[in-house]
RNA sequence: GGUGGAGUGGCCGAGAGGCGAGGCAACGGCCUGCAAAGCCGUCUACACGGGUUCAAAUCCCGUCUCCACCUCCA
């Protein structure tokens, strides 16, 4: 069976072949970095890398470059409120976001380039456009022109006649048509010096949909296979570089493809209406890979409306996983069994990336595994634990990559003799029937986190979240 | 005004003409000194009104409610 994914410019899934066999490029529309990130900004990241994970488990070798806008409106802006200088603003941003995708497990892309450093590629792109005629200049800022390229609005599926005029510049007489789109912005006066960078048409800044089809096209190529973001970058962002680049004689991206949101109270997670959690703040109470099963188990084209009780929920769900890997890597060793994927989860993996229907694929392995530790069947604890261990990788979930165990070895050593030590003196205390004594040291160990379960093969102990 | 999406059991969340996704919670059972964890079982839902069909949560028509994009936006 192969991979099958939802193409926006088709509106349908579609077979999904790369345009070389066994290597996949991908582009994917990384943020603005004009503030932290919230949970909802980095919900395309975690999207992507499952994407990105699963292809590269089928065989590919994937080439993942994900953009940094560093340079735009609302970065002058808000820098220039805060009084910071906008190249500081955007790098301390940045340095956020990185923080944001570490932390949650994704894997670094092959690399993430960042707008202001491809200004060259950018005015050699602009003058192509120029030269073939769909573009013009016009007191040092130029614009694309949408009536020239037949192609513009299929992607989103808008009519020329039906769109409302452009207003990432001022409605003025000197475009064209009220739809045509920067390519280029003129330094105005009282922006930063700093902002602007010689053209051949004067000093300016980029346009924002610019720097994408130049940097898509200097690292993947003229046409390449996969193109990601946000739903809301459909239009205009997505259309916007696509008439570019196609205009420019670029094939340009081949599949299109776009996640949903994380919305609060039925609406859309955004700074301006007041319902964001930012990464950095939900870290400190919920443990990251609680945050990545809440955000990666639902599909990535449903939105999910977050809230506490079902985020609390996917963190004992996720715990139901891993109390298993754990116990069964106790028993048989962490690296026991085959790492063969579950046929389901490799189905569901291929239809458009069915993450719910993998992760209950994960859950029913786990019963088995389950099953199978309660009868001491060391065979069926291996091949549950590989099966499963298999496909939590594939989702970035296993708990025992050390992404997620962490450093710590020796306190954790430490803290493991010490509990022995309590452990012993319990199991001293049932060995005599002094109950009593065995629950009080139970009881102690559980108000400092620390559970203790009785098993066939002795005592152990888990510390709970 | 144009374009797209959603409404599923106590809750989260899939599916998309017949064959009960999965998880959480609750209850019952097994296990346990008691627990915990685990396993088994119970709770059989698809916004509303019509229609098509042997069969509809799934298709068709209509209605209601909500969200998103068309403006910076993951």
């Amino acid at each position: 069976m192969t991979l099958r994914l939802y193409d926006t410019a088709a509106r349908a899934v579609r077979d999904f072949t790369p345009l070389r066999a066994g290597q996949v490029s991908m582009y994917v529309c990384g943020l603005t970095v004009q503030g932290p990130p919230h949970i909802g900004h980095v919900r395309f990241a975690l999207a992507f890398d499952v994407l990105r994970r699963w292809l590269q488990h089928s065989g590919h070798d994937v080439t993942y470059v994900r953009n940094v806008t560093d340079v735009d409106d609302k970065i002058l802006a808000r820098s220039a409120a805060a009084g910071e200088p906008w190249w500081a603003w955007a790098y301390e941003n940045e340095r956020a976001a990185t923080r944001a995708y570490e932390v949650l497990g994704t894997l670094p892309p092959t690399y993430e380039p960042r707008a202001t450093g491809h200004v060259p590629e950018m005015v050699e792109l602009i003058g192509q456009l120029i030269d073939r005629g769909h573009a013009y200049a016009v007191d040092g800022d130029v614009y694309f022109d949408v009536r020239s390229f037949p192609g513009y609005g299929e992607l989103s599926g808008q009519r020329l006649g039906e769109l409302q005029p452009a207003a990432d510049t001022e409605t003025d007489e000197r475009k064209r048509d009220p739809r045509d789109f920067a390519l280029w912005k003129a330094h105005k006066p009282g922006e930063p010096e700093t902002a602007s960078w010689p053209t051949p048409w004067g000093r300016g800044r980029p346009g924002w949909h610019l720097e994408c089809s130049a940097m898509a096209e200097k690292y993947l190529g003229p046409e390449f296979d996969l193109h990601g973001g946000g739903l809301d970058l459909r239009f205009p962002h997505h259309e916007n570089e696509r008439a570019q680049s196609q205009a420019a004689g670029h094939g340009f991206a081949r599949y299109w493809l776009h996640n949903a949101w994380v919305t609060m109270g039925g609406e859309k997670m955004s700074k301006s209406l007041g319902n964001t959690l930012l990464v950095d703040e939900v870290v400190q109470r919920v443990r990251p890979v609680e945050l990545r099963y809440y955000l990666v188990a639902p599909h990535y084209r449903s939105t999910i409306e977050f809230t506490e009780a079902a985020l609390e929920e996917a963190g004992v769900a996720y715990r139901r996983l891993e109390s298993f890997v754990r116990r069964a890597a106790e028993r048989v060793g962490a690296d026991a069994g085959k790492q063969v994927l579950a046929e389901a989860f490799t189905a569901a993996m291929d239809d458009d990336l069915a993450t719910p229907a993998a992760v209950a694929a994960v859950h029913e392995a786990v019963t088995a595994g389950n099953t199978a530790l309660a009868a001491d069947d060391h065979e069926g604890v291996a091949a549950a634990l590989g099966t499963v261990r298999a496909m939590l990788g594939v989702l970035g979930l296993d708990p025992l990559d050390p992404h997620w165990a962490g450093g710590g070895e020796r306190l954790v050593d430490v803290t493991d003799g010490l509990v022995q030590l309590a452990l012993e003196q319990r199991t001293a205390a049932r060995a005599r029937k002094d109950y009593a004594s065995a629950d009080a040291i139970r009881n102690q160990l559980g108000a400092l986190g620390v559970q203790v379960e009785d098993t066939p093969q002795g005592t152990r102990w888990e510390l709970t979240t």
